[in-house]
DNA sequence: GATTAAATCTAGTACACACTAGAAAAGTCA
DNA sequence: TGACTTTTCTAGTGTGTACTAGATTTAATC
């Protein structure tokens, strides 16, 4: 039993790890039979197809993302700007997704490739995870501190999209880090990029 | 030969909405000859690979792309604020990917699906995009009119992603149009969702 | 140490894919 | 019409894929 549990966890990784680099197509059960040294069949002992195996991982990806999020976002005591959420959820996010493992990176690498069964089965996920950027962009608008006449769907849309998109270009070996990809987020869709009317002009970098 | 050009236009006009849907590896050669009533076989005729004719659909997009978007810049006559000009092509880049053509929306949708030959023969493709928008906002940098304090690279390439990743749940059957995203994103990355501490709150949605 | 159960391997099947060779058809122009 | 070219089709090849069946090995239990 616990053999089985072990070589069940390897090949969750390999899993997660190929998905996050070479996408859904280039993940083959062979390929990831090679990375844990064993024969493609023998992952049939612990996966019934490969999409149940790559549906796990995209479980665990969600998951993990979620509790990123909800821990950072616990992790605010007392009362809070509501823009402070918003930049500690979008932070937890960009880390979560960026620096963070696997699991993660391969579920935003492979949103749009995967066959239409695999779709359908992580749009609730999706779903349960948008909410809690709606509720952080109602609280900011009810709350007053943030603008109130923009479509809130999309604005929520645009914040999650500018993050899942770094994942094509950002490197972790560079000196801009996850957490300064998330702090950048923010401090554009939140403040703005500009400077303002009546503010005096950036320091030039 | 004439014959051949209607063909050979019909056959890139099939590719490039197959890959703007469905993407890349469900883009196969025998589904291209289904969808323009030909067998399979006879798309070598006019391409010689499946990755030459996909190469020369994502050219033509790329060149769509950057067209929209001198267009639209070209039209800013005399004097004008550096963020008029980045409005002007966030929103030309929002309608030619999401409203526009098949062409556009098959160079963005396939991103990250390619194999490495493709990919490599695009980059350089991409780097000239970028430089469009390298030039807005160093243009607005230096005018006073943006914000020095982040980082050029990531502001664009933050912006250019909250644009693309709209391709992935962009409606356009729905109330909001591919300009009204353009503006939401202007909106967001250049005023910024926050009303300040000396405003006064926004009317609510 | 013998018996049973768990885990992996060998050797395949079936299918979809990109692509090829050569015959057949369609179009062109004297 | 007839000779010629262009275009398409028929009929295949080879390869890589997910997946299966059954033998074989490894590990656990008495």
């Amino acid at each position: 039993m616990k053999k089985s549990d072990r070589t069940r966890q390897d090949i969750l990784d390999a899993t997660a790890s190929s998905l996050a680099t070479a996408g859904y197509t280039a993940t083959t059960v062979k390929s990831i039979a090679e990375t844990i040294g064993m024969q493609d069949a023998s992952i049939y002992y612990h996966f019934s197809s490969k999409d149940e195996l790559v549906g796990e991982v995209l479980d665990i990806g969600t998951a993990r993302a979620v509790t990123a999020v909800d821990q950072a976002l616990a992790e605010l005591q007392g009362d809070h700007d509501p823009r402070e959420a918003l930049r500690v959820a979008i932070i937890a996010h960009a880390e979560a997704v960026l620096g963070g493992g696997d699991y993660p990176r391969a579920n935003v690498r492979t949103f749009g490739q995967l066959p239409p069964d695999l779709t359908h089965r992580h749009r609730q996920g999706h779903r349960n995870y948008g909410q809690i950027w709606t509720r952080l962009i109602d609280d900011g608008v009810e709350s007053g501190a943030l603008r109130g006449d923009l479509n809130r769907s999309v604005a929520r849309l645009i914040i999650i999209g500018a993050l899942c998109w770094a994942i094509e270009w950002f490197d972790a070996g560079e000196e801009v880090s996850a957490a300064d990809v998330g702090e950048h987020v923010f401090q554009m869709v939140v403040n703005g990029l500009s400077i303002g009317e009546h503010e005096s002009p950036a320091v030039s970098v």
